[in-house]
Parts: structure tokens; C-alpha cells; sequence
DNA sequence: GCGATCAGCT
DNA sequence: CACAGCTGATCGC
């Protein structure tokens, strides 16, 4: 019943205000000595997480054109371009954002009685709370946190990417502030969840905004398309970073917001902190995919190519295999809808509406099990004879393979084969750790896997080991 | 009947 | 495990 509960702060010893441990940094940033702390967001900063449970989130935004430009640069971090010129052209072009959409009442105290309806049995009301690790202290933001209704003293909320534990809480009828995200976050917004376009406001990429007096800017996180890193930069000069999802590259290192001045909060992605999850390089798997794809079609022709996937995300795993083969992309209609907004013409125009004109195929990620598989593969006799399936995800770990793509084993039966290949949108622990190694922030907050005391105290050791010196 | 939410399940 | 959902049931309107 309440088994979170007693997992609730005991601001014993060396606790932070956060219910953390202390890091050993050479200058403890005071927390709450900001420009001014706006209001009531950081009272009950600790308290309400411990009760709050796992990690979510959304966001969105809204937009008339799309600027080739941040894209180009966005296909370039995923692998298909060289890393050029590092595009330095930040566009610090100060606009001020209306903060309209905001006669809206902030009434709704997102507690026991408001939104959520439903009188579950439990204790549902109160973990609608949202988590301290969601707020921006000092500033009247919050980041992923729509599933708790309207935020007291929220009056910017921030969506960092397109994934429904992020957006969740979003649809047609939100009406609790407007929301900041990336141009192609926007779009998706409103074009999957029909929120009113006025309560959306797009982001480009390296483009500075000022809002409610921070500025505010969306970095690439190579997650997935349109997922960005959240840099604010307040009046006194200090910056915070949240990375929302995003996986670690050596490209991020060289961006002038992160590399002239210095980050004293991060907010991060701790999705695989454990020193358990190594994955290689995403060329190196894309590269695999290709390989067993070749071979393969070589031994079997009449093999249908199958890649899982979630709504967004993991487009290169097929688009690499397309682009090998010379074959188009099959997804279905509502997939190809979502595929087309991203203004990535390489993809959009490799796509084709009919499963007969292409052996490559996009599925869900949930069809990929052999039962499900063979029926597919049915209603394309006697094109096809066979099913090769490529299940792209982070936990396809393990001791032995690590970085050794060639170990992998798939899964056979009968005419059906499947891959686990360790295609990863979050950082590795090894990405983690050269990334903060690299921003030495003052203070982490974990913003993955943080519902479990042990996991929270094994991170916070992690990360005062990777900064100690 | 429809949209939103939730427990349970991957 | 928990990635990022999906499914089916339930609730409010």
C-alpha cells in the first residue's frame, strides 16, 4: 500500500535539501541563492518526490516553418553526415516569447481532490504530485511534468522530447500553461495529441529565448528526432543543464554553451548508470544490422526484413538498411504520418504506403515475437518465406557480448529470426561518465531510476567518485 | 459513445 | 531490470 512512503527523506546526516548526498565540490554552490527564488516551487522540493515514483514527463510546441539548417545538423550527430564545421553559428537572437496562454487559472493545487478523477483504491491521489527532480528551483519551470495536472507555481512547462513517459498528461484539453519544446516536438504535439496551438511554443535548436526572464536554450540530446537538452542560464550567470533523454557523444563536448561557461546543476539521464551496461557505438550497430540483413537475403532472397520500433526513435536502424539495400521503407499509415513531420527528406522519401513494393518493414516493437512474426509473414505468401527481425533497444546487454556485435545470438524458430541488437538512445555508463567528467557540475540530480533508495545512493557515489580530484 | 486514465504486462 | 510504451477495463461526461 504504501511501501513509498517509508522510503520517504530522512534528512539525517549528509543529506542535501534534495534528500542527496553531499558532493564533495570545491565550491558548494548554495542552492537556493538564486537571483530570486520566484516562489513556492522549491518549498517542497524533496518532500513531494520521495512520494512521487518513477520518472515522467511531456511537452510540446507549435510552428509555422522548419529551418533546414538545425536539422542538418540533428542528421549529422545520428551519423549520416560528417561532423563537419561543429556549427558553431549559435544564433543568439534574444527573443522574448510571449508568455501568453496564461490568463489560465493556477488554481489546481494537483493534489488530493483535483485532476485524475478516479477514486482508485490507494494511494493514487497523492503520488499525482510532481517530483521535486521536475522543477527548476528559483524559476517557475518545470520540465516533463504534465501527468500532475497543473504545477503550482508552474507557469513554463518544458517538454524535452516526444516519449509518452514524458509527455504523459498531455492531450486536447491541456490548459495549465504553455509549452516550450522543439519545433518538431511541436508538431507532434499537436498533430497526435491535438493540444491547442496556442498553448505551444517551438524552440529552434542553438537559438537563445528568454522566458520569464531565463535564458533558455535546446541543445541536440541524440535521442530521438526533435529530443533536446535544456540549457538556463539565469541573471546571475549560473546555468543549469537538463539533459531530459539523451545519449552522451564526444560532439556535445564542443558546444559553446556548455564549454564557455560552466554548468552548476545537471539534471541527467541516468537510464543505464550501472557500470553493467556497455553497448557499442551506434554505427558499429548499424553497421551489424547491414551485415546480417546481407547475409541473410543472400542464403534466403525471399526474406522479409523487419525492424521494431516505438513511435519515435530508432529511424536509422532502417534507414541504414534501406539505404544498403536500395530498398524503400514500409510503414504503416499512421507511422508514415508521424515519419513525414520530421522534415528529414532522406527518411520521408524512402517510405512507401504498400507492404508488397518493399522487403523492409517497420513494425511495433511488440509484434516482434515469432508467433506474431509468422502470421505477418503469412499474408505476404508467397513473396516472402522467411522473416528476418531486428529488435533495437538499450538492455540488449550482456557480459559476454559488450562490445562484441558478432557475439550476438539470435533467436530461431522455424522461418522466424529475431536480433536483440544494443541499438542505445541513452547514453552508455561510460558516456555518463565522460560527460559529467567533462562538465563538472556542482550538483547531479538523476532524473532515471530514482524511485529506489539503493539505486539513488549506488548513482550518488558513482558520481562523487567520477568527480573527485 | 468518446476521451482520458489506470492496473497490469512487456 | 525498465526502454517506452500497449492492452483492456473503468470512469466521467
Amino acid at each position: 500500500m504504501e511501501e513509498e512512503q517509508e522510503d520517504d527523506i530522512s534528512l539525517s546526516e549528509n543529506l542535501d535539501e534534495n534528500g542527496f548526498p553531499f558532493l564533495p565540490s570545491s565550491s558548494p554552490q548554495p542552492e537556493q541563492t538564486n537571483d530570486k527564488p520566484i516562489d513556492t516551487i522549491e518549498e517542497s522540493f524533496s518532500s513531494e518526490f520521495y512520494r512521487g515514483g518513477t520518472d515522467w514527463s511531456g511537452l510540446l510546441g507549435n510552428e509555422k516553418k522548419k529551418k533546414k539548417l538545425k536539422q542538418a545538423n540533428l542528421f549529422q550527430l545520428w551519423g549520416f553526415k560528417k561532423p563537419q564545421e561543429e556549427e558553431s553559428t549559435l544564433i543568439t537572437r534574444v527573443s522574448s516569447l510571449p508568455a501568453k496562454a496564461e490568463e489560465e487559472k493556477k488554481q489546481v493545487v494537483a493534489s488530493s481532490s483535483g485532476f485524475g478523477g478516479r477514486k482508485p483504491k490507494g494511494r493514487d491521489n497523492q503520488r499525482r504530485v510532481c517530483p521535486f527532480y521536475k522543477k527548476i528551483p528559483g524559476t517557475p519551470f518545470t520540465v516533463d511534468a504534465f501527468r500532475y495536472g497543473g504545477v503550482e507555481g508552474c507557469s513554463a512547462y518544458f517538454l524535452s522530447h516526444f516519449h509518452y513517459d514524458h509527455y504523459g498528461g498531455l492531450s486536447k484539453g491541456w490548459s495549465h500553461g504553455p509549452i516550450y519544446c522543439t519545433p518538431l516536438t511541436a508538431r507532434l504535439v499537436k498533430m497526435c495529441l491535438s493540444v491547442n496551438p496556442s498553448f505551444v511554443y517551438p524552440m529552434e535548436f542553438d537559438t537563445e529565448h528568454a522566458i520569464e526572464g531565463v535564458k533558455v536554450t535546446m541543445l541536440e540530446a541524440n535521442h530521438c528526432p526533435g529530443a533536446a537538452l535544456i540549457h538556463f542560464r539565469f541573471q546571475d550567470g549560473r546555468c543549469f543543464l537538463h539533459t531530459g533523454d539523451f545519449r552522451a557523444c564526444k560532439l556535445m563536448q564542443t558546444h559553446p554553451l556548455l564549454t564557455n561557461q560552466r554548468v552548476s546543476t545537471l539534471y541527467l539521464d541516468t537510464t543505464y548508470c550501472n557500470p553493467k551496461y556497455k553497448f557499442p557505438p551506434k554505427e558499429d550497430v548499424l553497421s551489424f544490422v547491414v551485415k546480417v540483413t546481407r547475409t541473410s537475403l543472400k542464403r534466403q532472397p525471399k526474406t522479409l526484413i523487419v525492424v521494431g520500433a516505438y513511435s519515435i526513435g530508432k529511424e536509422c536502424v532502417y534507414l541504414s538498411i534501406s539505404k544498403a539495400l536500395g530498398v524503400k521503407i514500409y510503414a504503416n499509415a499512421s507511422r508514415r504520418r508521424i515519419l513525414q513531420s520530421y522534415d528529414w527528406p532522406e527518411l520521408s522519401d524512402n517510405l512507401c504506403s504498400n507492404g508488397q513494393d518493399s522487403p523492409l518493414h517497420v513494425l511495433p516493437i511488440s509484434s516482434l515475437r515469432h508467433e506474431t512474426l509468422k502470421q505477418y509473414l503469412e499474408t505476404y505468401t508467397p513473396q516472402y518465406t522467411a522473416i528476418l527481425a531486428f529488435r533495437p533497444t538499450g538492455w540488449t546487454y550482456s557480459e559476454t557480448t559488450g562490445n562484441h556485435l558478432d557475439l550476438i545470438k539470435p533467436a530461431i524458430k522455424g522461418n522466424s529470426t529475431i536480433y536483440g541488437v544494443p541499438y542505445s538512445e541513452h547514453s552508455s555508463f561510460l558516456e555518463l561518465r565522460e560527460f559529467v567528467q567533462f562538465l563538472k557540475p556542482d550538483k547531479i540530480i538523476p532524473t532515471v531510476n530514482v524511485g529506489n533508495a539503493a539505486t539513488r545512493d549506488k548513482m550518488q557515489s558513482c558520481f562523487r567518485q567520477w568527480l573527485k580530484s
